[in-house]
RNA sequence: GGGCGAUUAGCUCAGCUGGUUCAGAGCAUCUGGUUUACACCCAGAGGGUCGGCGGUUCGAAUCCGUCAUCGCCCA
């Protein structure tokens, strides 16, 4: 927004709080508006009649609400916590708005006199030697022997000579510097977090621009940095100079004024966590609510278990003003509006001509994410309205979606508000999509101009087909990196579909047609296998595998219906197809629309319409999804090893040169384990055979391949390349020889055959025999070449 | 500095409670194929000592230890 302003020649600052706050209005609405189309040009699913912003009327009383209830039930607290302090705009900036910068400064050595001891001291180094005066003590390492003898002692800060105490904290590197740290709580943050573990005074030495107060004692009124060199002089004087040495360190410096920031305690507003996190730690814990991927169940368990208070206010002018409004007399009084703020404080000062000019509100805005972990439940305006019907039926919802780095500032915050205030988890599962980033893994940011922009993605590829690349290669809390290659997959796939329809749209029908074999026998695999399928699916759906299940949508469409079943029904060139198929195959169709909606809600719509009469307002959008009703593995099975044998023909073809249009014989040998020939007009129409036969012994002069231990044979007329059958059925041999040697040799392992479970020693035996029957056929067949 | 996670084919990843659903998918690569829906396509092929080393076990990608490398979060 900032960033938006200056864009047009506006700073932040030259505006007054309304006028930034129009400005803001009037981008929000603009940009809002924008993702909200990219959504729907994607297909997002949505309820767009509620779309709703945290800003807004309703969502903006819930925060207030909030807020009032939990300062009166003694949650929320002032508190002290440094910010960047810009010393010369004299404001708070956020982290955002500070920019570090490597620089060129001197490390400074000071010597601090042990306290009762003449010449002894202690030698410290720091980059800020102007700081000292507001020292309140000095830290060593506890695992630092050097310092042993320190122990429990005082030193004298030099020029001022405070008496501060040496204290001993693993936080010290000892490596840097002495290995000893003056501690100045004031201004470092690590300093300070130090001086609230020992309970150090804190010593404010700077005024508001940057120039010494009162408590340095000593330059006061002068300037942070000439004071550096002053004092630096004094402390040489006075013969506390060890040695400055040359330093490269980073510092920060305001984004507008471009002046070192100073880091500043400051009054904040806090909320307490303590026990506002128990029961949201204990139902994800308890798998109440569930992580998808579970991972991450341990870094949030980390964050709650090691919970620290919210600081809640923010240095803006955009977001919810902190309703806060303090009385001239000090004291504060807290309400949902200025009219009940008033009230409040008449009756808290006794006096009831006080007006709301006596009044002033805090001039810091809430934190962003204080409106965000109310939003499943101010969504429906249940904070404000409790009881309201909507709230009631739709809370709780079952799955949020949303990315792992918002865990913290997010997911677990609504869980958190969702048991405070509905006394009920806000979703039942939370799915961790990845992080999208560019082919060199970097995440995509406007900054590096390395994000596509989604319109033109959807422009070039269609939003099926972005939708596609997309899910393809984006499972569950990974990273999914973004290549234009994966859109262009998904639109290619779109075509296929449509080609797909084409095909069977372009078909005559003749009602009169007996139902070939081949196709009432690919239909009522296809619906074993579909039926397969859609239970796999329903499986990934249900672990949250979405780039699974988009994978098994993908591949059962382009293989099994579009490259078996469209194959095998296909009518020959120009001839009319039957009906009962054409209709079966119809009903079919609409199925696998339905299966593939989710994926590609635009092109199954499309077709879905055009592929039967639809009633008015009928939609593929709000038709049911496929349910499974149980398959026959044993045909599931048994179809795979037709798809083989057709696969086995059509190798012997290329390897032979025999054009696909021109028929074959195939001789078949069945093998021990008997031969099912209800496939057998498949066979005939995918091999475009123009003789099937059964055999009793190999087939002299043809060219042959095992599937199971069935011999299917294409007889060659003259010129078969022995030598080359030979060199693949000994590589064969070899292979199966090895194979079974393995198995043996397990099985042959008394531990082996005592230890392991009966059905796994099973499995080896009937390895063993596979094996042997394969090895006996593959000898037979070479024998016959010879 | 503290924590969490990862390491499997050229790339992105799957592989649950150790054993034929165990070395797999998609993409990429290579070879062949266009009169018969689709070259935005079809048919096939190659490619991995499952990060290294130890250990447990009849058996380890899977369990344990350790080292190495990388990533993320918090400070």
């Amino acid at each position: 927004m900032v960033n938006k302003l200056k864009e047009e020649g506006i700073s932040k600052f030259d505006l007054s709080r309304e006028e930034f706050l129009n400005h803001a209005w009037e981008w929000t609405h603009n940009y809002g508006g924008i993702i909200l189309e990219q959504l729907k040009k994607l297909g997002a699913s949505c309820d767009w009649e509620r779309t709703a912003f945290t800003m807004d009327k309703v969502r903006s009383e819930s925060v207030l609400k909030t807020f009032v209830d939990l300062y009166d039930k003694g949650l929320i607290y002032r508190g002290v916590r440094m910010v960047n302090w810009d010393p010369a705009a004299k404001t708070a900036l956020s982290d955002e708005e500070v920019i570090f910068r490597e620089m060129q400064s001197k490390l400074y050595y000071l010597k601090y006199r042990i306290e009762g001891s003449d010449n002894e001291f202690v030698t410290i180094a720091t980059t800020r030697p102007e700081t000292i005066l507001g020292d309140t003590a000095v830290c060593v390492n506890p695992n630092d022997e050097r310092f042993h003898h320190l122990k429990g002692k005082r030193v004298l800060v030099p020029l001022i000579n405070r008496s501060i105490p040496i204290i001993e904290d693993e936080y010290v590197d000892m490596e840097f510097g002495t290995g000893c740290l003056k501690i100045t709580p004031a201004h470092d943050v690590n300093d300070y977090e130090i001086g609230l573990r020992f309970n150090l005074p804190s010593i404010d030495i700077f005024n508001e621009d940057g120039t010494l107060s009162d408590k340095a004692g000593l330059f006061v009124g002068e300037d942070r940095f000439a004071v550096r060199d002053k004092i630096m002089v004094d402390l040489e004087a006075a013969g506390n100079v060890a040695k400055v040495e040359d330093y490269a360190n980073k510092i920060g410096f305001s984004e507008r004024t471009h002046v070192p920031i100073e880091p500043k305690l400051s009054a904040q507003w806090f909320l307490k966590m303590e026990d506002l996190v128990k029961p949201a730690m204990e139902n994800v814990e308890n798998d109440t609510i569930q992580f998808y991927p579970p991972k991450f169940k341990n870094t949030y368990r980390h964050w709650m278990g090691n919970i620290k208070d919210w600081c809640i206010s923010r240095q803006l002018w955009w977001g919810h003003r902190i309703p806060v409004y303090y009385l001239a007399e000090g004291g504060c009084v807290v309400a949902e509006t200025d009219e009940q703020a008033l009230v409040l404080a008449q009756q808290k000062t006794n006096n009831p001509s006080l007006t709301m000019a006596d009044l002033h509100q805090d001039e810091d805005v809430l934190d962003t994410w204080f409106s965000s972990w109310l939003w499943p439940i101010s969504v429906f305006d249940g904070v404000v309205h409790p009881d309201n019907k909507e709230i009631n039926y739709y809370y709780p919802t079952n799955d949020l979606i949303t990315a792992p780095d918002i865990i913290f500032f997010w997911v677990a915050r609504m869980i958190i508000t969702g048991y405070e205030y509905r006394q009920q988890y806000p979703f039942k599962n939370v799915y961790f999509t990845g992080v999208v980033r560019d082919k060199q893994r970097r995440k995509m940011s406007k900054s590096l101009g390395n994000s596509p922009e989604p319109l033109d993605l959807i422009a070039t590829y269609g939003a099926d087909g972005v939708r596609v690349g997309m899910l393809l290669c984006s499972p569950a809390g990974g990273d999914l990196l973004f290549d234009e290659i994966l859109p262009q997959q998904g639109a290619g796939f779109v075509t296929k579909i449509w080609n797909s329809f084409r095909l069977v749209n372009g078909w005559e029908v003749d009602k009169k047609l007996p139902q070939p074999e081949h196709s009432r026998i690919a239909i009522s695999w296809f619906h074993e296998k579909f039926s397969q399928v859609v239970e796999q699916t329903d499986d990934h759906f249900d672990k949250f595998r979405i780039s699974d299940a988009l994978m098994s949508v993908y591949t059962t469409i382009r293989d099994e219906f579009s490259g078996w079943l469209l194959e095998i029904v296909k009518p020959a060139y120009q001839q009319p197809i039957d009906g009962k198929t054409y209709e079966e195959l119809i009903d079919i169709f609409d199925e696998v629309l339905r299966f593939l909606h989710p994926f590609m809600p635009f092109v199954s719509e499309e077709i879905w319409q055009l592929l039967k009469e639809r009633k008015q307002g009928d939609s593929i959008m709000i038709s049911a999804w496929p349910k499974s009703t149980g398959y026959d593995e044993t045909m599931i099975a048994q179809f795979e090893d037709v798809k083989e044998a057709i696969a086995g023909i059509r190798t012997i073809r290329t390897k032979n040169n025999i054009p696909n249009k021109d028929q074959v014989e195939l001789a078949v040998l069945q093998g021990d384990k008997g031969f099912d020939p209800t496939y057998n007009s498949v066979l005939v129409k995918m091999g475009n055979l123009s003789s099937f036969t059964m055999v009793s012994e190999e087939v002299k002069s043809a060219a042959s391949f095992l599937v199971k231990s069935t011999t299917f044979s294409v007889p060659l007329v003259g010129n078969i390349d022995i030598e080359e059958e030979l060199v693949k059925l000994n590589t064969e041999l070899d292979y199966t020889k090895g194979f079974l040697l393995s198995v043996i040799k397990k099985l042959s392992n008394e531990r082996f055959v005592s230890s392991a479970p009966e059905a796994v020693v099973g499995i080896e035996r009937a390895k063993q025999a596979d094996a042997e029957a394969k090895i006996k056929v593959l000898e037979e067949q070479i024998a016959n070449l010879k």
